[in-house]
DNA sequence: TAGAGTCCTCTACATCTGTAGAGGAGGCTG
DNA sequence: CAGCCTCCTCTACAGATGTAGAGGACTCTA
């Protein structure tokens, strides 16, 4: 569908170029289409911003899927995961704080892991698991934007290999403890 | 001093309408500059940029100094502090993601709390403190962040009250455990 | 096959942006 | 005082950008 082939190439412009990268035309030409295109569905920068970020959501919709058996290392997997996905993962962070002065865009990218670690944090015995689920969700950002755009060279192992998901999975733990 | 007035006023920008609000133009009127003011001290964008950026390494560098004794305490005050400095903190996010698609941001941005972290663990008797400094300030990154543009409305209590002092206080302390 | 409706492409235009340089005001040096 | 230098303001201009609408191609229905 050419609005998802437009969407996407906002999500890869804005990762690559940063929130001032997404143009109409810049789009039109990322995405392969003649210009005007962009433009056509949707008319404003408003709505191509909006565009994206419920594209962004969209594909980031589906739950975590954990095996209680190996809690930390599923959701190590899953950070892992984001960091591959390093584009989208970008284009996120840049949303987040585009919604920072543009409060409209909060209502689109519901925020489900939040409720999910909440109720992690009292399935393993958190005394007050609501502030708990905050504190590992911020946890699990923070090492995931340290990784992805802090830190510089000493930002640890390569995404995507085993070495990456222990060095994670020993940082999951600490903080899954209660 | 002008130069400052104008990396002040680009940060300040930066900060309320992001990375796209920052222009040579802009930033005359919100220093309250004559128009080209800007453009003479920054010829090029790039430059503009670098010197907003230098301007926040600049005014974060001083050490930050802890009471042995009340550790987590002094941690949970300086976060604090940077969420009062909402400003300042969300130009130093953008900056961050900015330095993903532009590199020599980086050399300005030094991160010198992270070594001040590394040996804040091996204080405290971690084993691999490099990789226990380096989750330990992902964390307050992470709660920071999530503090700060994440969560929405759920992202606890106001900057600058003993409560928030309270709540950072609890969360670095766990993060602090060996 | 005619007509209606949809989807797409192209062109237009006012405005903004990056960047450059001319030239003036004011101070310092001899 | 004359000359020079620095700092600042103003104006210029090519190119990019947001937004709009005209009109063509194509598809579906009767």
């Amino acid at each position: 569908m050419r609005r998802d082939l437009i969407t996407d190439a906002a999500i890869a412009l804005v990762a690559e170029h940063g929130m001032r990268g997404l143009t109409h035309r810049a789009v039109d030409r990322r995405a392969g289409l003649p210009e005007g295109s962009t433009s056509a569905y949707f008319r404003t920068r408003k709505a191509l911003i909006e565009g994206f970020v419920a594209r962004l959501a969209e594909q980031e919709q589906q739950e975590i899927v954990l095996d209680p058996t190996d809690l930390a290392g599923g959701i190590a997997r899953t950070i892992d995961g984001w960091l591959v996905e390093r584009n989208r993962t970008l284009a996120r962070y840049a949303a987040m704080l585009e919604a920072t002065h543009h409060p409209e865009l909060k209502t689109i990218m519901v925020h489900s892991p939040r409720e999910q670690a909440t109720a992690l944090a009292e399935a393993l015995g958190h005394e007050d698991p609501e502030r708990a689920g905050a504190h590992f969700t911020a946890f699990i950002e923070g090492l995931l934007f340290y990784r992805l755009v802090g830190g510089g060279s000493t930002a640890g192992p390569a995404p995507g290999t085993e070495e990456s998901v222990r060095d994670l999975k020993n940082a999951v733990e600490k903080a899954l403890r209660p």
